[in-house]
DNA sequence: TTCGTGATTAAGTGCACACATATTTGCAAG
DNA sequence: CTTGCAAATATGTGTGCACTTAATCACGAA
């Protein structure tokens, strides 16, 4: 394609990787230079930068100014998770989507929520129960709890109409949030929502988002069975 | 510190976050173009780009040529996840980590493993049953296939001094993979493993790996109850 | 020997410029 | 009204250069 010598990033990065993958540069070992291999690969420094940038975003190698790049010993692969809104998430997968609230009330959040919150003991929450479905078919149960405080917007929001996932995400700006993922036992209501045995093990994602340092909400979102999150590295 | 205009492509993505917060630039919105928001910040069009490219990847706009950069209606917010050896993640919690071997054969795979791994039906694999213990407490049951054609120095390893998790990392050269994250009951099995009750909800990862187009190996890991995977967004 | 301390070096970043490439837009022919 | 093509344009990328920053190394003083 390049007559010339001239290679792009991404020709430079498949380079990297190949001598990575033939072990050419093995692992913990100290590799050329950017001005090197610049000079190697007939390409300027920049370019280099930026394949070499890109691979050690992937993890697999380590850069510190003044060491040097190194393959990593212990590749910490980072994938890469897309945390989309639950319809777009569902209509994506080619299904139609619908929401039904289930219940919608200003109360004392459980200590849990309160912990992660980081809310004062007697400070009453917007707390919004809702079932996700997929083709009328129980997808997720959100259980949410939003502090009326940071979003006051909140209580004149209608809930039946839209999910407060994706109020949420329309409404309030984005700030940062944490994520984990862990697996749960059915609890009977937890199971008659979505329609399936007690005890039955669940896939849950519990997400708090935050503004600055100010906390604005933290939801459960309990997956059907069978649901499964899916990534590529 | 800059007493000059020059920003650092760092600034301008600060500002460029604030404005998608603040809403200056509305969902959906066009933002202005690189050369124009270069003129606006006092810097060179090669900063702003480096700014606009780190915001698109992390999903809250999005780019095209001559379409130029809208803010995401649907911003599927980008979460990166470490994948890291399970020794290191143990360790990394300050807990001393083992780990023993439970069986070990070569063997026919099941159905699900055969069509993860597109085996032809009388294809033996080497399977490896082993546990990970953290502090000598169970933390994760590795179940997994190796394509001995495909990777045939594993037929020598001794897993009973190494995980096929860590071994594999350091002895395969790294390829693609994709990874699902579900929820299981446990069986009596794992449940006796995994030193917890049967029917226990248990959170899984699920990794196949491939090199090229050939596919090495497929795992399942069961974790051990309580087991939560975090991350930040 | 140990502890600064300054020189050295490799990565990190910024800039001006040029060209590549993908899309849109608008105009014109059918 | 549709189709095709060319012009315009926003992003994508490469280059050469200069300067910054952080880490290491070597040297000399305590």
């Amino acid at each position: 394609m390049n007559a010339d010598s001239t290679k792009s990033w991404q020709a430079v990065r498949a380079e990297v990787l190949r001598r990575i993958r033939d072990r050419e540069w093995k692992p913990g070992e100290l590799v050329p230079h950017e001005a090197e291999l610049a000079r190697e690969l007939g390409c300027s420094r920049t370019t280099v930068n930026r394949a070499l940038r890109a691979v050690a975003e992937d993890g697999l190698i380590e850069r510190r100014r003044r060491a040097g790049t190194r393959v990593a010993l212990h590749p910490v692969r980072k994938a890469r998770l897309d945390i989309p809104v639950i319809r777009v998430e569902i209509e994506n997968r080619g299904l139609a989507y619908s929401y039904s609230l289930i219940s919608q009330a200003e109360e004392l959040p459980p200590p849990a929520v309160r912990a992660r919150l980081q809310s004062p003991p007697d400070h009453k929450m917007l707390h919004v129960l809702g079932l996700h479905l997929a083709d009328g078919c129980p997808y997720a149960l959100e259980d949410r709890w939003i502090d009326p405080d940071a979003v006051p917007e909140a209580r004149e929001a209608d809930f039946t109409q839209i999910s407060p996932n994706e109020w949420l995400v329309l409404t309030v700006p984005f700030g940062g949030g944490d994520i984990a993922f862990s697996a749960v036992e059915a609890g009977p209501d937890e199971a008659e929502a979505l329609d399936c045995a007690p005890g039955a093990a669940l896939f849950v994602t519990e997400r708090t988002t935050w503004r600055g340092s100010r906390m604005l909400t933290t939801v459960q979102l309990l997956f059907a069975p069978r649901y499964r999150l899916h990534t590529r590295i």
